[in-house]
DNA sequence: GCCAACGTTGGC
DNA sequence: GCCAACGTTGGC
């Protein structure tokens, strides 16, 4: 099993529509790095660290859980759809997502500065400068540190 | 709203 | 294959 951290405009999905939806599909991902993670490591029963970019403050909400995985993203055959792309073919799909299920909202928010702070999570990807991955590997100590601030 | 840090595109 | 131009991400 691995550990994700993956990271969402709460505007357009924050994780209380996650908790309203039960299971959703994790869609629109136009990133060739974080597409290959979705096409072929991020399996089910993983677990994810929910982030909420451009937030005030940034910050990492709570766990989820993949339910399924390596679903091309319907959305990249769809003209009307923004992330439709036109060199995608049904027979060759370039865009995946999966599908996961909320486990727990934290009860503690922890801020990317309160992150940033732990000497534990230095290594970790979010707290890089620069880092604009969306889909990111976390590794099982980090995953543990933050769940333990946050539960 | 600014802008640094990337990623992508396309002319050559 | 290089690289300038352009677009996007995302913290601040």
């Amino acid at each position: 099993m691995r550990y994700w951290l993956f990271k969402t405009e709460p505007d357009v999905f924050s994780i209380e529509d996650l908790q309203r939806e039960k299971i959703s599909f994790w869609e629109g991902v136009r990133n060739y790095q974080a597409r290959n993670y979705l096409r072929d490591d991020v399996k089910e029963g993983d677990k994810v660290l929910f982030y909420h970019s451009n937030a005030n403050p940034p910050c990492i909400v709570g766990i989820a859980e993949i339910v399924e995985s390596g679903i091309p993203d319907p959305h990249q055959f769809d003209p009307n759809s923004k992330y439709f792309d036109p060199k995608a073919k049904v027979s060759e799909p370039r865009w995946y997502g999966v599908k996961l299920k909320l486990l727990q909202k934290f009860k503690q928010q922890i801020s990317l500065s309160e992150l940033k702070a732990n000497v534990g999570l230095a290594e970790m990807i979010v707290v890089q400068k620069g880092s604009r991955l969306s889909i990111q590997p976390v590794t099982k100590k980090e995953f543990e540190i933050v769940v333990k601030l946050g539960l």
